[in-house]
DNA sequence: CGAGGCTTGTCCGGAATCGAACACCCTCTG
DNA sequence: CAGAGGGTGTTCGATTCCGGACAAGCCTCG
């Protein structure tokens, strides 16, 4: 799993540790934070593809509520990095709650090591995807519906163009422009 | 909850009326099937913005996989829609797996009420969302675009055309016909 | 077999868009 | 304080794009 680069956010040196063990083999880099107070600096400096994330770096807070802040916090910041969430004492309410607010997975503590390192490799594909896809660019766009469009109607041509607010000669020469 | 028409897929008769009484007092319709057997047929007929889905309706069978299976084929026949999966034997796992291949929500049997009719109306929110947003009119697709590279940008012009592939002067004039 | 409805690909006079250039403003640095 | 570097909004001759119309083909139905 060449090219991952990991932040782990966890305030027990115990569990910072584990992770790097289970994760460093696998990985290009891992780098570890005790808290989330200064998240955004370090994930701005750190070109990252998955943080693997506590929910519970307050003491005595249990509720996740801190975890998913801070899931909040990284996704204003970069919606295209997959966040990996982990708790000791999550049920299914916790780990649906973490993935409807956009989390790309949930580990259970104590954790397998190779459960971990699968989990992780999938959410960087999950980021590799995301930042593949995201573009601003007008012609990629525009050429990406237009295949759509014509994937939707398979190739019909007046079909396509209606879907897609042109008219038929309009859409031949959006697709010869693209090579489509 | 105007609006909301529900197909509840549920094997079990006893737990299809306890969904009927909880949910048809606040939706609009909510119809009933017992097997995923004719799923696409019946969604395509039934103009549905919510499906809840159980995850074992086939004898024995506790895996939950029959849900996984039902809820890939909802997705590929409308990825709109949104599917509240529910289930008596759940883990983490589970609910973290479903979560991500695309089920809005998971409900543990036996349900409270007002939270079965909460994570419906949540999902039918998020129908609507994902009908909104789909669309392959150009227009549109270029409206978002700039509007988003404004957004990325802070209103700066020469930043948002580069990342838009346009001049300064085009963005101009996309911008008027837009009303931005 | 022919009509009707839908599709296809192409054309061309007119309309719309293009972007380099212009003039100006603001901030920062030497 | 002056100059550099970034930004702004607008202009206009050149270029590209527009869509209704045309001609033709395919499929279904009476």
């Amino acid at each position: 799993m060449d090219g991952i680069a990991v932040l782990v956010v966890e305030d027990d040196p115990d569990v910072r540790r584990s992770a790097r063990v289970a994760l460093a083999p696998h990985t290009e880099r891992v780098e570890e934070v005790e808290s989330a107070a200064e998240l955004e600096s370090v994930l701005a400096a750190g070109a990252f593809n998955v943080v693997l994330l506590d929910m519970n770096f307050v003491a005595g807070e249990r509720s996740g509520a801190a975890g998913l802040d801070a899931l909040g916090r990284i996704r204003s910041f970069d919606p295209t990095i997959a966040v990996v969430l982990m708790t000791a004492y999550g049920g299914v309410t916790l780990a649906v709650d973490s993935l409807k607010r956009g989390a790309a997975d949930f580990v259970l503590k104590p954790w397998r090591n190779d459960k971990l390192v699968a989990a992780i490799g999938a959410a960087a594909e999950v980021t590799r995807s995301r930042r593949a896809t995201e573009t601003l660019q007008l012609a990629a766009l525009e050429r990406s519906a237009i295949e759509r469009a014509l994937a939707r109607f398979q190739g019909n041509i007046s079909s396509a163009a209606s879907a897609l607010g042109l008219s038929r000669a309009a859409l031949y020469r959006r697709m010869a422009k693209h090579g489509l």
